[in-house]
Parts: structure tokens; sequence; C-alpha cells
DNA sequence: TCAAAAGTGTTAGATTTACACCCATGA
DNA sequence: TCATGGGTGTAAATCTAACACTTTTGA
């Protein structure tokens, strides 16, 4: 191969993906057990390769797809890790995507067959190499944009009871708030629609089921929380 | 070279620094001639190749110092650019990055050595590949960051004075503000310490200096603007 | 003496926070 | 009938934004 660049070395390229998902009031992401040396066995976040045909924002789309089946998925770079030992066994250096995803819309045989697990944030255990510092970042990326815009969404049902929104919003930004408060201010985001609907399965008296309407949001899109 | 990823493709890795200066009440950055091919002769970033034996953070603090003289800059990643076609001869991942420095500090005969210009963040000509791209991001992360952490003191002489603290918050926030209120909030700032030094050169009746007290902060990192 | 930048307080309006009770239902 | 989560309004406190004139001094 002729190269302008040839005196320099170069490096193996992978992407990292971090999952997050909602559920039963927690934040959680989706982890394995390493399948490859070195670190089989270990808790390790999925990831991939990039290959020399594909951007590398293409590399995490096809991980996360290979992984969940969902196309145009909320996806954000965290950024590179390039210690020169975070990989055990070469130089790789490694980018960050974290992703959100409707846990309801996952399919659970996929999970299984990756024998991936989803772990509440706040319980994850030691994971391989650096893998505990991207989710930090991710996490710490997540809690700022949740009160600019509208990514609730992705980790929600497309229909969704005021409750759940409100308390995604707690785990995600780690702090409680107020419901009457809290409220108050959804009231005011004319693309937070009330439909209809009752949901029975949190609440003998049910809740009314909410909607986030896409086109409203994109004519007014001013969200603060 | 024995490989645990041997079928998988090696990428050139690379690190573009983004540096940012104040000078005049106008937001600048550092760009010069690219003296390689391909594109030899475009307005460019400056960046270097990530080498075997250092970190992506080590090779862009590398850049910097080669560039500036100047240890322990400001510096943080700006992200991953991955295109498969970002650079026209071969597959290059740049890692981009942006520093700041207070341009006081800065030896213009390092500047003239390297052919490198101060032009105005606003008037920035078409860059070689994406590099528009980066400092647009690096720009946009400042922003944000110029509210919630005291930044502005890496820009700045270490004596300044407040219009100069308050030209330069608008030059990066893209917004004036008004001097009564800027000046209030940082009253409130009890690491932001007023010397009895007094600063001609801007006014003939002179202003007071300013200065940043870094140990006040560190006992009481409580900063919004 | 005048042009140019430095410096200084007050007030109205908007936003944020704190707070407690009734409702509907299934078990 | 009672335990559980759903739903609602008001008032005090805080924060934000708008606003104009005096001072100093070198040219």
């Amino acid at each position: 191969m002729t190269s302008f660049y040839g005196e320099h070395s170069k490096v193996w390229l992978s992407v990292d993906c971090i999952i997050f998902g909602f559920d039963e009031g927690k934040l959680k992401i989706l982890i394995g057990r390493r399948q490859m040396d070195p670190g089989r066995g270990e808790w390790s976040l999925y990831g991939g390769f990039v290959r020399s045909d594909e951007s590398v924002d293409d590399a995490a789309n096809r991980v996360l797809f290979d992984l969940t089946g969902l196309r145009n998925l909320y996806m954000r770079q965290v950024g590179a890790f390039g210690n020169v030992d975070r990989d055990p066994g070469e130089r790789v250096v490694s980018i960050a995507y974290y992703a959100l995803i409707n846990v309801k819309d996952y399919d659970d045989c996929l999970r299984q067959e990756y024998g991936l697990e989803w772990v509440n944030f706040d319980e994850v255990p030691t994971l391989y190499s650096d893998h505990n510092e991207m989710i930090q970042r991710a996490r710490k990326m997540m809690r700022q944009k949740i009160s600019n815009e509208p990514i609730s969404f992705r980790l929600l049902p497309s229909l969704f009871t005021l409750t759940q929104l409100q308390k995604l919003y707690e785990a995600v930004s780690g702090e409680e708030v107020d419901k009457r408060n809290f409220r108050k201010r959804i009231k005011d985001m004319d693309f937070i629609e009330k439909t209809e609907l009752i949901d029975k399965t949190g609440s003998k008296r049910g809740a009314f089921l909410y909607r986030f309407n896409k086109r409203a949001y994109k004519e007014d899109p001013t969200f603060k929380l």
C-alpha cells in the first residue's frame, strides 16, 4: 500500500457502546461477558472494530444494529479513549458511544443470544479495561442533555405516564423533584400531549398516558427541565 | 507482530488542535498553511500523528507543547472525526482537542517559525478537510463551559480588567450582557479578587485590575455566569 | 472642554421553590 | 375500608432584567 504517512504507526480502532435503558424506575445499561481474549469472561461493554470502509459513526451504528436489531437509535459520541495500555493485548484506541433505547422495543431473544444483561447503572460491576470510565462520562453527558433536550422519550414507550417521566428524570439527573412543580413545567410544553388513554398497570386508579409530539417540538424546540 | 486482532484493519490516528486565544476583544484561533501532502498550502489546524508509545491525550499535549512551548494548558477533547474519506490520502481518523492560551504568554517567534496566524473566529477561512466542523464543535463545547467553569482566566493575562472579562464572555457566549448586571455577578464570586493595581492602557481614567484566585475557587467551586 | 471608558443601585417582573390535601380504585 | 398512587393551586422568596447618570483623565 502506498502511503503519504508511511513512517507513522497505525493503531486498531474500535467502538464501544453504552446502551441505556429505563425500567422499573431505574436507569440501566446493557453489558455482557467478554467473548474474546484478552479479558475473556470479564464484564464488558459491547463493541467492535472499525472497518476500513465505514466511518466511525457507521461502525457504532452497525454494532448497535447487530445488538438490538434497531435502526435510528439516539446515539452520541462520548469520546476517544486512548491510553497506551488500555487494552492488555495490543494498542487499541476506542471511541465510546452511548445510545438510548426503549427496553420494551428490545427483543429479549437477541439479548439472550448475545448473553447480555440489563444492570442498574448504580450497581454496575467492575468492567473490562476503561469501560467504567466510559460509562461515567456517558452518564455525565446524558445528565447535561436531559435538561436541555427531549431525550427522555427515547427511553420511554411512546405512551407514558407523567410519573414515569418524572422517575426517569430523577434517575438521570440524580435528584428528586417536587411532583407538582414537575407537572407544571410539563404543562408548559405543548409538545407533550395528554391522551385520553389510561394506564392501570401502575396504580388502581390509573394514570393518563402522554405522548411526545415530535412535529410540534420541531416547530417550537424550546425545552428546559 | 503477533496480534489477537489480526484480521481487522488498522488506521492512522492523528490529533488536531484548536488553539483559542483572546485579543483586542475578539476570540481567535491559531491556524497555518498545511506543510504536507495532501492538501499542502491549505489553511489548516495544526496536528500530528499519535505515536505508538503515547496516549492520545499525550499526543495532543506534545503537539501543543511543540507549537507553544507551554505546558499544562487547559485542554479538552472535542471528539473523534472518522469519516472514511475525510483525508484525501489515506484512512486517517483524527481526535480533535481544543486548548486555551493567553496570547501574551505565547512566544511570537514560535508563531512565525511555524507560519501560524491568529485569525478572528468569525472570519476563519475554509480549512483543510473537516477542520471547520472541528472548530465549530469546539466552540460549542466552550460556550457551554464558560458559564459553568472558570475557563476565562486561561485566555486572559493573570491581571485583567472587568471590561476585558466581560468582552471575553460576550465573545464566547455570542451575546451581549448588561455591564452592571455582569459586575454584580462577579462581585458575588469571592475568588475573583480586586487588586489595587490600575490598568491605563484601555482608558484615560484607568480600570482596576482583578485576579483569579485558584485556591479560593477550589475551596468553593461554585460558578455560574 | 470634551470624548471615552470606568464605575455604581434600584425596581418591576419572572421564575422558582415549598408545601398538603382530595380522588379513584382494587384488594 | 383502606392502602396506593394520581392529581391539583397558592404564596413567599429568589433571581433576572431593564434602566442612566457621574467620575476621571489625557488629548
